[in-house]
DNA sequence: TGACAATATGAACATATATTCATATAATAT
DNA sequence: ATATTATATGAATATATGTTCATATTGTCA
């Protein structure tokens, strides 16, 4: 394993940092199986749906998720399955510590 | 895939949280192949002494690395392979972004 | 024992960041 | 056109967190 430059370090962890929320994390968590609207997360997760539309543009900026608009309404999604597996990954970790 | 509840939500955010920081990826990143000691950290990844130990105690503290004393010396190395692998699915994902 | 080296730690300071509140924007329906 | 619904956004506030600086602790060696 080659070390990694400094840029990439940034970047690795500015990654990270964004799984490094609850509510982020709770998003995430609700879309794994389906696309959901904004406030039907923000019922789900209980969380208010401004801060919901918040951290959506966090995730959005760092592209782990996506969204498409039908009407008034917006969908949100998971970007790619990366974003699964990270998160998955660090279920693993936690269910054998 | 099933819901987490509220309390794995927290632990997974917290530990990402210990991955979002750059410091943190910086000696995560150089105890890859090594154990090291806290000067060799220090040095390698040029951040203060005082700044890398600070930062250790709270990987320590999340069990992401251990240590062993030899004399006056402190070893680090990254605890299991869980880290190496959360490490290294954060690369993949930022290399095809 | 005394000096030195390696590491740890506490307090202070500065910065980052998440939520709330109020309000803006945009689409829909009456 | 107006009211309503869904979402986005800006400012303000509060909190969390990382670094620095000074110093404590612990071990080594002369």
């Amino acid at each position: 394993m080659t070390l990694l430059d400094e840029d990439k370090i940034i970047d690795l962890s500015e990654l990270f940092k964004i799984f490094g929320d609850s509510t982020r994390v709770k998003i995430i968590n609700v879309l794994l199986d389906n696309e959901l609207c904004v406030g039907d997360i923000s019922d789900r997760i209980d969380v208010s749906q401004s801060a919901v539309s918040h951290q959506l543009r966090i995730l959005k900026d760092s592209k782990l998720v996506k969204f498409r608009k039908e009407g008034n309404m917006t969908y949100y999604y998971l970007a790619d399955d990366h974003v699964e597996k990270i998160f998955k990954m660090g279920c693993e970790h936690i269910n054998e510590a």
